[in-house]
DNA sequence: CTTGACTCTGGTCTATGGTCAAGGGTTTAG
DNA sequence: CTAAACCCTTGACCATAGACCAGAGTCAAG
């Protein structure tokens, strides 16, 4: 086992493209790695648990620049978990707000769906009637 | 009341930009108007209940070429309603599937957040522990 | 007649998270 | 030695839904 990696291998490794890991180099998410005389990138074994972490937080949802933030906490010996905490806490806050918004898209089209019993042709579908319908929310004149 | 608009009458009357209403010309949502022998654009009057059709249908999650087909639909004589239900059901199927998305994030985060007792330095942090943990689905080798 | 408000076209820019290509240099296996 | 496989940089491009800008023409009010 070696104790350093040329991008082509902690991609493998990571399961993550070359294209990605130089972009978050790029994006400063990555630290700048050591070279070889030839210029090419070699990177400490260390380099693999950063892309994982990067991969699992966006899988939770933290956009590359949260992540970055999230990064940024564990390497300040300043920082306390509560940071990290509130990191999450908005997070989790984000999330329920788009779910929040996503329930009540699903809950109109679901009674528009049931408004339409599907027989015949499209002249007087309720849907399309109640999409053009003038319901404007502007009584202020 | 006039019995055509300029852009910019419209653009009032519907409360979407000049700007948009240019964009969505350009995309095919919206069919391309008479011009004045000044090269100004003069919509007719129902001009603003297209607008309001694309603005409701983008708040119940359809993206502009999803209201675009919806579009083509409602003028399309031969088209039934089921074609338009079954829009609405693939965008409740895709809403649905969103919610479930964000709800595993957030069940995720929530366990991650209860880990995390909030007190004391970063350092040992169950979050980002947890974040940076090799729990890797690979053991092909 | 001038000023301000309106409109036109064509083009660039934003954020997000990358991907792909061109045109080179390097390293390694056969 | 040569060909394949690898690496480098720079810069363009994808979708989405517009916002904004320059430079020029037009229209209405005073």
């Amino acid at each position: 086992m070696p104790h350093s990696l040329t991008i082509g291998k902690l991609s493998k490794q990571a399961g993550i493209s070359i294209d990605s890991i130089r972009f978050y180099e790029r994006q400063g998410l990555l630290a700048k790695p050591a070279r070889t005389e030839s210029n090419y990138r070699l990177y400490p074994l260390e380099a693999a648990s950063r892309l994982r972490f990067i991969k699992k937080a966006q899988k939770l949802g933290f956009s590359l620049g949260e992540i970055q933030d999230l990064l940024d906490l564990s390497h300040d010996p300043s920082a306390s978990k509560a940071d990290v905490k509130k990191k999450a806490q908005g997070k989790i806050a984000d999330i329920k707000s788009k779910i929040q918004d996503l329930s009540r898209m699903l809950k109109a089209l679901e009674q528009l769906d049931e408004s339409c019993d599907g027989h015949g042709s499209v002249v007087g579908c309720p849907i399309l009637i109640a999409l053009a319908e003038d319901d404007g929310q502007e009584c202020h004149h």
